[in-house]
DNA sequence: TTAGTATATATCAAAACGATATATCAAATT
DNA sequence: AATTTGATATATCGTTTTGATATATACTAA
């Protein structure tokens, strides 16, 4: 029956603890889980309307009442047992893309400071996100009595790790392209 | 100018030293860049009709004489150029879509064997693929007075620096959510 | 021989991206 | 007091990409 849309799974879940909007919706996406996970308004407003049809979610009366649209969407039943389906569903794609990797695979023919720099690049970036997921991490340290923290600290604790792994990486990479290139 | 279609940049970046069918360039995204980057078919065909029309590859005459089409696609001295632009463009998205990890932030609500059991998917497909990794790092590390080879070998360390990193990732939620949850 | 797998091209609906348009609101600047 | 900037908020559109399917030949192993 469901459509296995994968920013629907997204949407269910973020609204399965707070009632948000559209925009509260990219806000989090982007902020909470935006390390591992990427959403953009173009696939948000027109799964939100979907849901809305199928009765996974509903809009909430706008009580700005200024002239102001803003619509709020709440979980239905419904929806809940469609995430509670998916969260069980064995299958699980774990998709990269990594321009960085692919400008590195295919720089054999250019100087290696081309190669250098970008992997320069690449480092700077991960060094400010890590930044970022160490605060997120001391946060969450603070709350591991409640379960769902635990699981969002896993989260912060995966892209810790990965993105030290990656930084080791990086210098290892440039020290190997100037020996070698 | 370009479309800075990244379809365009794995065919250009392959083509740029083998002549290829579309059907070869599926199976090196596949096998040698799979761990970081994927390809579908839908978006190649349409990709080699469209860099032809733009004179970035042409196709080579079928040598095959047989009825079975075959169609081999050789790099221009334009989609070199094109090539060599991107790689020094410093622009990079590095974009993921780890549903594991989606599952895993959203599974607060559900019994702890549900995450436990998808971490340990997780963990079993990565063992598998850090096997075939490190079958290419060790072909790779005998030929490493070749440039080309030197950028082969890189990304695949990213790919076993990162995957170990997974691993002990993985041991390490396990144990958190068995203690806290 | 025949079933299954690999090779090979191509298309299509659905999903997602990325950019843009529109508009309100709050805060900071002039 | 007026203006500008940035954040909030919804929505749509063309393009890209996915994932599935259709079609057909070649090879290989039971």
């Amino acid at each position: 029956m469901g459509k296995d849309r994968k920013i629907d799974m997204v949407i269910l879940g973020l609204l399965s603890h707070e009632d948000l909007t559209g925009y509260d919706i990219k806000k989090q996406i982007d902020e909470a889980i935006g390390f591992f996970w990427k959403g953009s308004f173009g696939s948000i407003y027109p799964a939100l309307s979907d849901m809305e049809k199928n009765g996974f979610i509903k809009k909430l009366p706008d009580k700005n009442s200024s002239g102001r649209e803003k619509i709020k969407y709440r979980i239905t039943k419904q929806g809940k047992e469609v995430l509670a389906d998916w969260l069980k569903d064995e299958q699980a794609s774990n998709d990269l893309k990594y321009e960085t990797l692919l400008k590195l695979y295919f720089g054999g023919a250019e100087k290696k400071e081309v190669s250098i720099h970008n992997i320069e690049l690449f480092e700077k970036q991960i060094k400010s996100d890590l930044q970022i997921l160490k605060f997120y991490q001391s946060n969450l340290e603070k709350v591991l009595d409640n379960k769902e923290h635990v699981h969002y600290y896993l989260t912060v604790t995966f892209g810790i790790d990965t993105y030290e792994a990656y930084l080791k990486w990086c210098s290892k990479a440039k020290k190997l392209l100037n020996e070698k290139c």
